[in-house]
DNA sequence: ATCGGTGCCGTTACCGCTAACATGAGCATA
DNA sequence: TATGCTCATGTTAGCGGTAACGGCACCGAT
């Protein structure tokens, strides 16, 4: 590695100061055509590179923003991730990546780091943290946008996915084909998202006029080890579930799998359904009943609500997704 | 968000100079414990956390890493990801994530990006570009490493995988099981990977006495659709296709789809071998033979490697991994 | 008494850039 | 001619840390 081309070598050389050059650089102040030229060919010719941590220690902005997910090898979460990168890579942001491995003193300890990175704001994918804990963290940071978690709109806006609603989607659709034995599958007992799901699915129950402890439930990992020992566990200790609401496509797929090893047939003899509509979902056989989340657009939607709160405008500081039933062959009333 | 303490504020408040406080803090040099336990009483107390930015520009290092891949929702790179995450979170470094989409401009700016970054090191998947763009590319950073692209040493590492190899292995088993008329969906022509595999599997198909050309290939891009596409195009034009070796898993799955479409019955009319054994392949149905490589330990491998060049030590500057045939239900032979 | 070591800490200068203010030329206006 | 403006550029002083060096007290050895 050669040594760096710095701001004064460009000036040096072009013969102005290098406040003229950062000038060029940045577009800003009255600059004569004959100067810019001059420093735009010199910059060029030097191969100069701004560097942007010199910039940010001046500026007090690095033009990156933090994004904390559980894990990123879980498929939720690639496409949410990508559509944060579209969106800020076209506003010229980088993005830290941190994976918290559902590991809560990581998760704590990458939103500090994040902070000691300076970074203009951050994205945290599904918080499993505790809530005072979670608003400490929050506190120092510039900006932040939760997925999934809420918390007090003056730290942090808010994307999420009407899990309730999702869940009481999936319910109706069971009971719909007379499956009253439901049981779910939650995943951890940390995620706010599972949570909802719970409350979103026990209502439904509530409206058909079953009692309220009908749901059979039990807490996974989020993956499909999780939900392959759940399902057997759950199934062996109520033989009569012939429904399971699943936390993810993850875990349903797990579950498919703990049927098939117990001589189940999905969907006769068990429904299932999972949440997300990873890509996953449409592949396995019997291809997964599943509730849809649009899971780029989130990302999108929160970068975009990201750099509004950078920017210090007032802005919507909640979005809610209404999900949506995607009945495929995991479930009865697939045509 | 309130004005950060800085190292002064808190050589302020302990009756130190910064450079004491400094010294607690990066235990370098003679510190008495006394001072220690005041500057960290402080510390704690003010919640001063150092600016790594403030330091990035002192020191000339940054504790930061870039990754860039294609695109982080295909289902091969997040496990790659993770392994380098969860490598460089140990040591303290964390990850830029840049996605390129295929697109070699973005790829070019990105890498030029994590340049203006500062980054210690970045680490290219699947880098698609011209081998004289990449290095001129390559050369300004301190430390890189390629996964599955090569690349003169001096200017970068390489972990990757034997290609060739793991194309003769499918292609071998293939013909063991009387497939000759092969085609080959060889994902995007920059690929490297796609290119090597093609000519392993040349190679193969030369070793059993057949013409080089037997080989039906076309290109496609490295997705569920590209895959569908090109399966359609190719059994279409060489109705005699027994057999399909694909770029990757997603690929393969397209083709599964395509077969489905015509009433082609796999394995038995047409053998669809996949590649990356992603975690796809094993749930989708029939489930997928494929060619496995062993992912999150690539990504370990390459942000070792990535550590050791940036620390200036000598090293193995290539790691090749052999990649191993997982035979399921999409090709004869699963029992 | 002098010397050299070492433990502890402070001072100074700089990393590469930008904000804020200063300067000076050129020109129209009073 | 003096005034005030605009335009184009330079100068100064940081941003928040660390490297490099210097100073001083205290100790044992000569």
């Amino acid at each position: 590695m050669k040594n760096k081309v710095t701001i004064s070598d460009v000036a040096r050389e072009a013969n102005v100061s290098s406040q003229t050059v950062s000038r060029v650089i940045n577009r800003k102040g009255e600059i004569s055509d004959e100067t810019r030229r001059l420093v735009l060919e010199v910059i060029q010719r030097l191969g100069y590179r701004p560097s942007s941590i010199a910039r940010g220690l001046a500026t007090n902005r690095t033009f990156t923003i933090g994004l904390v997910v559980p894990d990123i090898a879980n498929p939720f979460f690639p496409e949410i991730a990508r559509g944060i990168e579209d969106f800020a890579w076209e506003r010229g942001y980088g993005v830290i990546l941190c994976n918290t491995v559902e590991d809560p003193a990581r998760e704590e300890a990458a939103i500090k780091s994040l902070e000691d990175k300076r970074v203009d704001g951050i994205i945290i994918c599904s918080a499993r943290l505790a809530q005072p804990t979670l608003c400490d963290l929050l506190q120092p940071h510039r900006a932040a946008v939760l997925i999934n978690r809420t918390v007090p709109s003056q730290l942090a806006g808010v994307v999420r996915v009407d899990d309730a609603y999702g869940a009481g989607l999936a319910v109706n659709h069971l009971l719909a084909h007379h499956r009253r034995e439901i049981g779910f599958i939650a995943g951890p007992a940390s995620s706010q998202s599972g949570v909802l799901r719970a409350e979103g699915a026990q209502k439904a129950m509530a409206e058909a006029g079953l009692a309220i402890d009908s749901l059979r439930k039990t807490e996974c990992k989020p993956t499909h080890a999780g939900g392959l020992a759940a399902a057997r566990e759950l199934i062996a200790g109520h033989p009569e579930i012939n429904a399971l609401l699943c936390y993810n496509d993850l875990v349903a797929i797990g579950a498919l799998q703990a049927c098939r090893e117990m001589n189940l047939s999905v969907p006769q003899d068990v429904a299932i359904v999972g949440c997300d509509d990873t890509l996953l979902a449409g592949l396995v056989q019997p291809a997964l009943t599943t509730v849809s989340v649009p899971k780029y657009e989130i990302g999108a939607a929160a970068a975009g609500m990201l750099f509004s709160r950078i920017a210090g405008e007032a802005g919507r500081d909640e979005i809610v997704y209404k999900p949506e039933l995607i009945v495929r062959q995991s479930t009865p009333g697939c045509q």
